[in-house]
DNA sequence: CTTGCACCCGTAGTGGCTACGGGTTGCAGA
DNA sequence: TCTGCAACCCGTAGCCACTACGGGTGCAAG
């Protein structure tokens, strides 16, 4: 039950050493006791928490939304319908995103496999580009900073 | 055919009028010349030019895949094959985005369902994320900075 | 003359890390 | 005991693709 150095909590959790601190500096990780040289020392506490972030992190959850969650997850008030909300939020945006990919995935496949390869004077990728409608393809996604694999 | 200010470029092309300068910035765009008040005077390349990146920036591809669509677009340097291959290459990785948003989805679906709403002593989806198998859910996808609602 | 707009510029902030440089400590092998 | 090097410490800068901000200039209408 000795404590942990950040390297073995990062090791044990699968997250970057340099991350841990992150998220410490930000405060999503509460900051753990120094030996006497100033070392890092974590507890068992400490994993279970930066082990629920990475998956919420996997799962394409914002910083923000996970420390709403940490804080919801706090046994004192447990509020199923505040957790639903906050994973429906993101459900919804994860399905605009999967809609706008599976347009793009659409048009490039088009285009790509109408190109011949050869060294042709019309190549349909950039015609497809050149043509100016104004369509917009993305309908709803803002940029992601979200999935990442860890 | 006078030449276009920046504003009226800009809402040509639907591109915000910052990201306009900014491009010109990175040398994605050219400098335009400049009247004699020191505003930018676009010509209709320009707008051709700018509209070809919207188009290319809403298919998700990076600045510098386009940097290179738009240098294999020069009429003297038609080459298909070099298009096709960057087309494949951005093809692909919106493919392993997809999989993963759809892994994403599926889990997100299934525990949020099970949500009761109720004030529970316990959470589905907190469980979820406290679960840890650790199993990774991305596979491929680095974070994206790509796609982008115009 | 003032108001208001469009433009000019450089710089900083966003999210979520990741990398770097330079310093200290701990421990294992010779 | 010495040596070497890994692991830790810290602050800061860089990544992408913008977006925002603050402060200045020029010009026309009211």
């Amino acid at each position: 039950m000795q404590p942990f150095t950040i390297g073995r909590l990062a090791a044990a959790t699968g997250v970057n050493l340099e991350t841990v601190r992150y998220y410490e500096r930000i405060e999503l990780m509460p900051s753990p006791a120094r030996t006497a040289n100033g070392r890092r020392a974590y507890e068992d506490g400490h994993i279970r928490r930066l082990a629920f972030i990475r998956r919420a992190r996997e799962l394409g959850f914002s910083i923000e939304q996970i420390r709403a969650l940490l804080s919801l997850a706090e046994p004192s008030r447990a509020s199923c319908a505040e957790v639903r909300e906050i994973a429906q939020a993101h459900l919804d945006e994860v399905r605009a995103k999967l809609a706008d990919l599976a347009r793009l995935e659409n048009i490039l496949a088009e285009t790509a496999s109408r190109c011949s390869g050869d060294p042709a004077p019309s190549c349909p990728v950039l015609d497809m580009l050149a043509a100016s409608n104004g369509a917009p393809i993305n309908q709803s996604a803002k940029i992601d900073h979200r999935i990442k694999s860890i």
